[in-house]
DNA sequence: CCTTTTTAGTTAGCCGGCTAATTAAATAAT
DNA sequence: ATTATTTAATTAGCCGGCTAACTAAAAAGG
């Protein structure tokens, strides 16, 4: 089959930048994760509503977007899912009858250690093989890299 | 309000995870390149179709699918719209009636440019106020924590 | 007080991703 | 040759994400 150079298929420059690495690792990443987290009845992308959560349970529908960095639209189908899993609970907001606010069942709270450990895993999994100083390197270039695509991501 | 402690909502220990800054990194990235994608009519995912096709037209499904760390289903969905907006274009297989062949038609060929230019835009806001060294080091480091992540990925 | 504007969420509908179950063709086994 | 098995792709249905369009309450202005 020696076609006139067919059939060599190099591989494609946009396939060696970083940019295209890190989408790579992007989506393997979400897929090792998503793993771990189906033991627990989680799909990937619950994790960080929990995670918002335990640390400020009580969030509006609004502000718990706003930490996601995701739509309004987005909250509202995935509040409805965690609710009938009986993981988080909507009440309406006193103050304000336009919102409500999210509020964590006890489901919802005895998740945090097995999550936490999802976490965990999918990092020792992530980094096996990297020295400390590397894992340091690592961690401190994501950070930088973030504020670069989420301007003003200091404090989240 | 002064609760028993309340209110003070120190950030959770699991957003100082790499694995949970890797996770934001990827949202970030995927909309960042959504973003400048969307100028050519295209959504996240359907450029690494367009990559695979660039360096190798006439793939079989299966083969596409494995290519992309993808599962089959999500194939058939994607080429399904591809074909519809005339970028691709899906023959039988004539040595295996069970299989086809993608085949890019002259419009997603004519998307090469300007999507290698889209991630080439896209490395620039990621990278921006990274050192050369920097670069190469977070390069490599995304290359090395993929291999952890897709075992056997070092050919793709 | 009433009107206008802003803000908070929802609905509808699309896309990329997944799993589970199905169809149909190719291959292996008898 | 017939049967059993494996393989290729599709369908159905779910989930996270998005945009656009809408509803309803709050806030601002007159």
């Amino acid at each position: 089959m020696g076609g006139a150079g067919n059939g060599v298929a190099r591989t494609h420059p946009v396939k060696r930048r970083t940019s295209f690495a890190l989408a790579k690792v992007c989506k393997a990443h979400r897929g090792s994760i998503g793993e771990l987290l189906a033991e627990h009845g989680l799909h990937p992308g619950q994790e960080m509503v929990l995670v918002e959560l335990w640390e400020s349970d009580g969030l509006r529908g609004g502000e718990l977007a706003v930490r996601l960095g995701v739509e309004p639209p987005t909250v509202t189908k995935m509040l409805r899912r965690l609710e009938g899993c009986g993981i988080v609970e909507r009440r309406p907001d006193p103050s304000d009858a336009r919102s409500f606010r999210v509020y964590l069942t006890p489901e919802g709270r005895a998740l945090e250690e097995p999550v936490a450990d999802c976490w965990e895993r999918s990092e020792e999994r992530l980094l096996a093989g990297l020295s400390e100083e590397e894992r340091r390197t690592f961690y401190g270039l994501l950070v930088r890299v973030r504020s670069n695509l989420v301007p003003g991501c200091g404090s989240r």
